[in-house]
RNA sequence: GGCGGCGUGGCCGAGUGGUUAGGCAGGGGCCUGCAAAGCCCUCCACCCCGGUUCGAAUCCGGGCGCCGCCUCCA
């Protein structure tokens, strides 16, 4: 079973599973108030990729992923352009779901919307209420973090030094400042449900704590998320579960941010760039590529020459698909290594991937390994061993399709004019008529295509 | 102030007490009519100072520099 991170214990440690067999894992998704940026690409990226692995070494994974739809962002946007908050949260759910199939990260098993799990947070505050774990002030419901034994145990902060740190607030009704709201009492013009202590919102912490369980379950398996979650949202949806009795997500496991210069990429500092900019300004599959190259836990640089770096990667591997012909695999399904047939030296390789990804998803080994055998394919092929090539090849592509990057072969159509130059070329070439021949392949650059001579002839592709 | 992380070759980016990371870029060669693609070879490295060790980029101590969380943030 694979090794993983766990925030809790701060150590690296294997995924204990609940049910054999079966991976419950839970992925806190976006707020939908604005374009996706970079650094949510990041963490679904890197979640999507573990996912699919998992799943590629037969697990029945579940994957869970909520769309935060209601929240001060949503509202506040809806405020300032006039619309309604359902209708903000409804146009960039669309341009997510729409990033996320241009990045290739699979859809979840669920996508739970925080509206529709209003009802068991207010079950859940209640309880709170009714212990005096909680306890309500003229505009919130707060969590008394006094009250759960163990709460820093996620931050690896204990309570007094957050205490120290926590920064001072004008609101004097907190019993303390590390208190945090789990509800939110409805102003005049903002959107509230229903609730015995107040209508009103819920607080984010109190979503995802609700949601996870209710559809994964007591104990679930492993809960993830970028590092900057950790404190306070994850903190806090454990502090519910814990208060609650609840025995939560049993592995936390934590991705590293998007840097942008030397800086974090974030919105407070206001640096952050559309996802969508990216995938349509160059082939987005450099972007998981990119994010397989480094491991998920460091931090990594998005840049013009990175992009570049990644996409010349894309080309060699492309390359490959093109030399061998090999299927597209992966995109919006999810591969399983034993639905392919895997000879010798990919099954070799299969194993050393196998056994660096279970080694704390250690991505940017597994590409080192992918591109060994890359070479080795292409030597082999030189070599004239075509069944060593043919066996190592279609093994990288079906590995690249079990981390979810999927490879581009032979470039579709070719029109008949195009297809007339290359016969044509092909024809002064038979006649050693090299001038005309480097003036029609001129010609077929000067149109967008890349032209490549091989044994078979002239060969173009955009 | 509390807690945590980082500093690797031209660039990106792994790594571990002794053995080639990998990619991109550069140089040379093979192949090619010439290219392209591909293959082979190759230059460039572990922030500084001590210490431990037969041996440290890897462990320990100190220093310098950088970043993050502690507030909405993936």
């Amino acid at each position: 079973m694979i090794r993983l991170h766990d925030s809790l214990q701060n150590q690296v440690r294997e995924l204990a599973l609940r049910d054999a067999g079966r991976v419950s894992m839970y992925v806190c998704g976006p707020t939908v108030y604005d374009l996706p940026h970079l650094g949510h690409g990041r963490f679904t990226l890197v979640w999507d990729t573990l996912r699919r692995w998992l799943s590629f070494q037969g697990l029945d994974v579940t994957f869970v992923s909520n769309i935060t739809d209601i929240d001060d962002n949503i509202i506040n946007k809806a405020l300032r352009e006039g619309r309604t908050e359902a209708d903000v949260a409804a146009q960039y759910e669309e341009a997510w779901w729409d990033a996320m199939a241009a990045i290739g990260v699979a859809r979840p098993d669920h996508t739970p919307h925080a509206t529709a799990f209003v009802k068991e947070m207010v079950t859940l505050i209640e309880g709170f209420l009714a212990n005096g774990k909680a306890y309500s002030t003229s505009d919130s419901v707060y969590l008394d973090v006094s009250t759960v034994a163990d709460y820093g145990a996620l931050s690896g902060q204990a309570l007094d030094s957050l205490r120290a740190g926590a920064r001072i607030e004008a609101n004097e009704e907190k019993r303390s400042p590390l208190d945090f709201a789990l509800w939110k009492k409805a102003k005049p013009d903002e959107p509230s449900w229903p609730a015995p202590f107040g209508d009103g919102r819920p607080g984010w912490h109190t979503e995802c704590v609700v949601m996870s369980l209710a559809l994964l379950g007591e104990g679930f398996d492993l809960h993830c998320g970028g590092f900057d979650l950790r404190f306070p949202h994850h903190e806090n949806e454990r502090a519910q579960a814990v208060a609650a009795g609840h025995v939560f997500a049993q592995h936390w496991a934590h991705n590293g941010w998007v840097m942008v210069g030397d800086q974090k990429m974030s919105k407070s500092l206001n640096n952050f760039t559309s996802l969508t900019d990216l995938t349509e300004k160059s082939d987005p599959r450099s972007y998981r590529l990119l994010v397989l190259r480094s491991h998920y836990r460091s931090p990594i640089e998005v840049s013009p020459a990175t992009i570049a770096d990644a996409v010349r990667g894309l080309e060699r591997l492309d390359g490959l698909a093109r030399r061998f012909e090999l299927p597209v695999l992966s995109g919006s399904t999810l591969e399983r290594a034993s639905d392919h047939q895997l000879g010798p030296a990919a099954t070799d390789l299969y194993e050393r991937v196998s056994a660096v990804m279970e080694n704390d998803m250690d991505t940017p080994a597994a590409v080192a390994l992918v591109f060994e055998a890359l070479t080795n394919a292409h030597a082999a092929a030189d070599r004239g061993e075509d069944e060593t090539a043919r066996d190592l090849a279609s093994g990288v592509a079906v590995i690249l399709g079990g981390l979810g990057l999927a490879l581009h072969g032979a470039s579709g159509e070719v029109d008949a004019t195009t297809a007339a130059l290359v016969q044509a070329r092909d024809e002064a070439r038979a006649q050693k008529n090299w001038a005309e021949a480097d003036r029609l392949r001129d010609e077929l650059v000067a149109a967008g295509w890349t032209v490549e001579d091989s044994a078979a002839g002239t060969v173009v592709r955009r």
